[in-house]
DNA sequence: AGGGTCTACTGCAACTTGCAGTACGGGTGA
DNA sequence: TCACCCGTACTGCAAGTTGCAGTAGACCCT
């Protein structure tokens, strides 16, 4: 039996059109531009481009550098025309994991400390991302997008990222305010507090200050 | 070898604190309230409580309900201790894996309506949910939370959804009349209207309107 | 009486992750 | 100079997770 092309390959094989990689470009490169769209293990990413050999989407070869062999991997023409098929299929639904979130939900088998720290936890993984991705676009001001024709790309996928993590964070800033209110995680139910924002919410208002 | 507490064993784990479940109900009350901050498989749901039986924190007995049985799970007192602790654990990273963001990394493999079109999808996929929140915040104040002494945190959890998709969905409106501003999907590169964003974008300024 | 839907699961193959392990080359400090 | 650490460049394997097919009884409608 083939294997079959998962959302993963044809990840993949959408670096690989852009150029020619190794084995270990790919897992770094996937990792740093993909991570926000598409998160995927190192282990993965190093399986994807010989799924792809196998099914003729594209080629490998050994190179020298410095004395080590690394396999360098090619698109194939087929390789081409399978990507261009993939972009008229249906997309997968979006899946958001958020322990922090969990812990929100069960707060109420610890302390409020637990609460906030699960918090803190969340606001410094996001606030590192954030920083990168500003970064990141002030690298490009300065031309270093490595595939320049590319940038509108990169830069509108980007002011979803900006979004996302402002937007999280202005929540966790709200979150920790009303959780300073609470005396406690257990218990406290409809309070009149919650009530205002239940009613806020059933009229899809947002009580998160912008 | 004891099988391993995972954090969807322990999202398990603290259903079943609120009250026994059988296999099937929590398999439907986990998809229903734990959708958005730990999306798991039924079938996943489905073989959680037996590893809780293995681990002591969980029995397990056979009940008639018309004429079938089905197995109801109870937490144990070695059960809660388990919980108490892992509020004290380090939380996992968060995760989003949106297909519709990488088609728009790789939008130059397809045209302008490809592209769109996996905008669209994301919007319908958001919009359910949207819609299925506001209408269960409308319940809750009706008094429908199953409950009421945990308004409070399903509440706060609720504020982050709305906030997210109501974020998610600016920035797809936002994100269409960019594109349609394009007159292709390839090659733009650093178009003037490209920089500005990236300005903004590097001073960490969002374009989409609230 | 047959068909459809809901309840209530189990088995299994395939996908994915984390971790350990292997191995080479280059730079740095004692 | 040589031990050690770091970066490059992967592979093997166990364990976690998903999707799908299959099983089977109860209830309802036509």
């Amino acid at each position: 039996m083939a294997p079959k092309m998962t959302t993963s390959s044809y990840a993949v094989l959408a670096l690989l059109d852009l150029k020619p990689w190794t084995g270990y470009e790919l897992t770094h490169q996937a990792q740093r531009s993909l991570r926000y769209a598409w998160p995927k293990s190192e282990r993965l990413l190093y399986s994807e481009p010989k799924k792809l050999v196998d099914l003729g989407f594209a080629t490998t070869h050994q190179e020298d550098s410095g004395g080590r062999t690394r396999n360098v991997y090619t698109i194939t023409a087929a390789g081409r025309d399978a990507l261009g098929e993939w972009t008229r299929t249906r997309t997968q639904p979006p899946r958001l994991e958020i322990e922090a979130l969990l812990r929100l939900l069960f707060a109420d088998h610890g302390s409020r400390e637990d609460l906030l720290g699960a918090l803190d936890e969340l606001e410094m993984d996001i606030g590192e991302h954030h920083q990168a991705i500003v970064e990141l676009m002030a690298s490009y001001l300065g031309g270093g997008h490595p595939f320049p024709q590319r940038t509108h790309l990169s830069v509108l996928f980007a002011t979803f990222q900006i979004e996302m993590f402002k937007s999280i964070e202005r929540w966790i800033e709200f979150a920790r305010e009303e959780i300073d209110e609470w005396s406690t995680t257990q218990d406290l139910g409809m309070t009149p507090r919650t009530e205002t924002l239940t009613r806020l919410l059933a009229q899809d208002q947002s009580p998160v200050n912008p």
